[in-house]
DNA sequence: CCAATGACCGTAA
DNA sequence: GTTACGGCCATTG
């Protein structure tokens, strides 16, 4: 397990039951705004990590594009989406502006980052 | 050290 | 709405 996995596994944990993130958002809650693919890659690590809501957690345009293994799949990931009172498309797809989960300046604080960027962060994935 | 890979993002046309 | 392209950065061979 290394720093970056345990960063991504303790942003994925912040995000409530019904609420969704996409892995730029996560990536930028890390501190890396540019390391979304990491964060699809740590996942793909830590399947089987316990208390990780992975399947919160999908692009930026509200799409499911996991590619799937033993353990997950888009199907999966969209039943127990919809098991939290989420609404997926048959297409993978869901509102985004309705379910994007946004941290507070009181979160982003917590995860020590420096006060100009929880700025830039909270402009860039706040309401509206 | 260098090259390749990837559950992605933002911009531009 | 679409496609294309460059960039991103941790990990692996």
């Amino acid at each position: 397990m290394t720093v970056f996995q345990e960063a991504v596994l303790a942003v994925v944990r912040l995000v409530p039951s019904g609420k969704v993130v996409s892995y730029g958002q996560v990536a930028a809650y890390i501190g890396t705004p540019r390391a979304a693919r990491q964060v699809g890659w740590a996942m793909r690590s830590m399947e089987g990590a316990p208390d990780f809501p992975w399947w919160r957690v999908l692009n930026n345009a509200g799409k499911i594009t996991i590619k799937g293994n033993q353990f997950n799949s888009a199907q999966l990931q969209k039943e127990l989406l919809e098991a939290e009172d989420v609404a997926v498309s048959s297409t993978y797809e869901l509102d985004m502006a309705r379910y994007r989960f946004r941290a507070d300046a009181e979160t982003l604080q917590m995860l020590k980052l420096d006060p100009a960027y929880i700025d830039h962060v909270l402009s860039r994935y706040s309401i509206g």
